[in-house]
RNA sequence: GGGGCUGUAGUAGAGUCGGUUACAACGCCGGCCUGUCACGCCGGAGGUCGCGGGUUCGAGUCCCGUCAGCCCCGCCA
């Protein structure tokens, strides 16, 4: 049976003492951490969401306290009054925030008793991911989970005063509305008052704050949640947070602007970081031919070389055959990596076959300048001599070598950088380099579809320049997107929209998309485009992953309350789960047949 | 849809070549202990080795299947 918490108000949280409350009487509640008991002395590390306080019960001071701390296990959630006082001479804890007081309990109230947890909530234990998240409530009571929230808490405190103080203004858009195009696969929700038809959640507001645009609300954010049927990944959820920010008469550069110092208020607040500002400007063509990626990596260097003239004529088949049929041959200098076995060389090649490199040459430089490498017999002299050149070897270094079809070079070569910079330690976790990736391709061509699909949404602008080629090449049309990277993480997206139905409805054509279809999708976006919209232009951030960044979580779960699994259910309330007939019947719904017997 | 890793007391692990009663730690329960702070000492309880099948005289160990969690490819405008 517990006690009742009466009229005991908290005066403090348990990680805000110090020495300046001794001689305070305090009132601290929260859960039993840890419990010492010395026989006579008790000592109970009482937790919240500050902190830690080491509570003292002496028997001969306080029995009737102290014989009820003989009864508090771990968890139990009490309530104790007592003095604040100086921990004797030798026994401060310097590990502590609170480590040099302590409180001397008079009385003491449990206010809950607790089974025993399933695991361990201490720092030390390391637990099963699918038992932590079965009993999310618990390993939320961890400090480094809770960390990981109070900081997020933080980060959106500082988005929403910025934003304010730059005038924004924050607008809801539905949660129940319309199936997008040319997007990820919907959540779908089905209406009873409408049979058969059902609404989608959102993969964005893309279309909302566009609206807004048109509305005249001049500046909009959200931080709203978004969702795709999609498969997970350690960074990938099916519900997951955005910063959405729409702009009214402005470019792309003033977005960029307004959005990194943005991004410099949020790392001053979560971690006293100064970033120097303004942030890098590379375009896409660029990205891709120095780190064969559009999300790199800059806290290192390794740069991707082109060498395909340089062996287009050369007595190695696979690279020459490559260069002739339009293909790409790219190398890497991985300085000081010629002491790579065979084994980490095989592994490396493996690793590149992941991104469809149908192989990975490699030379090792030799003390001597020579090249050890399966490949050497095939080059002249004089090419050995340029390509050395090029990628500026030097005894003890490893170079490496796809060629394929442009994308897959590119992308393995690409990948293997990012590979090789963890492996080497390049990656300093404390080192935060930024760079905005502007101009990508407006269109990309869908080989399976056999039509173009927008890169970003197909309400994105082409460059000005480039709105000719969307009659003559449209392949070649490049866009007013933008990317915000840090780290080789893609952190934030956006473009300057279309605000020209005309430009518009080319668009659609373009990407095969009807005019009967796209009225029937987003007519309204259509109709508002003629009724007088600003130019605009937006982008969205992911909180999540921005927050796993200023954390150093590894997971996108560490930094999201109650997440999903891979398969994207919920260990906890164990959602998805299945509904009454009744429900079902009134939804119109019948489940087709599984295909195994039931 | 595909590739890979993992699964052994409450927890996280060890378990050799297939061989006696599956180990020690932390936690838990009981006892002792008045300055600990991941307290200490003594004792105790606790197991369908994820699940199902197979091989074998004998399976935690080998094989097949299956379930769950994780990582990756595809997918994610």
């Amino acid at each position: 049976m517990s006690d009742i918490l009466g009229d005991w108000k908290r005066s403090h949280y348990c990680g805000d003492l110090r020495a300046e409350q001794i001689g305070e009487d305090v009132c601290l509640m929260g859960w039993v951490h840890r419990r010492r008991d010395h026989g006579g002395l008790i000592f109970i590390d009482l937790r919240d969401r500050t902190g830690i306080a080491q509570l003292a019960l002496d028997p001969d001071r306080d029995p009737e306290a102290h014989g009820k701390a003989e009864n508090v296990r771990n968890e139990f959630v009490v309530a104790a009054i007592g003095k604040v006082s100086p921990r004797p001479e030798g026994t401060v804890n310097s590990k502590m925030k609170t480590g040099e007081v302590e409180i001397e309990i008079r009385e003491l109230r449990i206010l809950s008793e607790a089974k025993t947890p399933p695991f361990m909530l201490d720092e030390f234990t390391e637990v099963a991911e699918n038992l932590r998240l079965k009993y999310r409530y618990l390993d939320l009571r961890r400090d480094s989970v809770q960390s990981n929230l109070i900081m997020r808490h933080k980060v959106a405190q500082t988005v929403r005063n910025y934003l304010t103080n730059n005038d924004f203004l924050e607008i809801e858009t539905p949660v129940l509305t319309k199936s997008t195009p040319e997007g990820a696969r919907d959540y779908l929700v089905p209406s009873r008052v409408n049979l058969g038809e059902f609404y989608a959640l959102p993969q964005s507001p893309q279309l909302f704050k566009q609206l807004l645009m048109v509305a005249g609300f001049d500046r909009y954010f959200q931080i709203v949640r978004c969702f795709r049927d999609e498969d997970l990944r350690a960074d990938r959820q099916p519900e997951f947070t955005q910063i959405d920010c729409e702009l009214s008469f402005v470019d792309r550069d003033d977005i960029m602007t307004i959005m990194e110092s943005m991004i410099a208020d949020i790392f001053k607040a979560a971690l006293d970081v100064d970033l120097d500002l303004p942030m890098p400007r590379m375009t896409y063509a660029e990205v891709i031919d120095r780190y064969g990626v559009d999300n790199p990596d800059l806290r290192f260097e390794m740069e991707l070389q082109d060498i395909t003239s340089l062996v287009s004529g050369c007595g190695f088949k696979v690279f020459a055959n490559v260069a002739a049929k339009g293909g790409l041959v790219k190398a890497l200098n991985a300085k000081g990596c010629a002491t790579f076995s065979r084994k980490v060389l095989d592994d490396l090649t493996d690793f590149a076959g992941i991104y469809g490199a149908k192989g990975l040459a490699w030379v090792k430089i030799q003390e001597d300048g020579s090249w050890q490498s399966p490949i050497a017999k095939f080059f002249t002299e004089e090419e050995l001599k340029a390509l050395a050149e090029k990628l500026e070897a030097a005894p003890g270094d490893l170079l490496l070598f796809v060629a394929d079809s442009p994308g897959i070079a590119n992308e393995a070569l690409g990948r293997l950088r990012g590979h090789l910079g963890h492996k080497l330690g390049l990656t300093d976790p404390n080192s935060y380099r930024f760079v905005w990736v502007t101009d990508f391709p407006l269109l990309e061509w869908d080989g399976e579809e056999r039509r173009h699909m927008a890169v970003h949404h197909p309400f994105t602008a082409p460059l000005d320049e480039d709105i000719p080629l969307l009659d003559s090449d449209p392949g070649k049309a490049r866009s007013k997107a933008y990317d915000l990277v840090l780290n080789g993480s893609e952190i934030g997206g956006g473009s300057i929209r279309i605000h020209d139905q005309a430009v518009q409805s080319r668009m659609f054509n373009l990407l095969g998309i009807g005019e009967e279809e796209a009225r029937q999708k987003f007519g309204f976006l259509l109709d508002a485009l003629e009724f007088g919209a600003p130019p605009h232009g937006g982008i969205a951030f992911g909180l999540d992953r921005v927050m796993m960044i200023l954390t150093g979580a590894e997971s996108i779960r560490d930094v999201i309350a109650f997440p999903k699994t891979q398969k994207a259910t919920c260990l906890m309330s164990e959602a998805p789960g299945s509904v009454d007939e009744k429900q079902l019947r009134e939804l119109g719904i019948r489940l087709a047949a599984r295909n195994k017997q039931a």
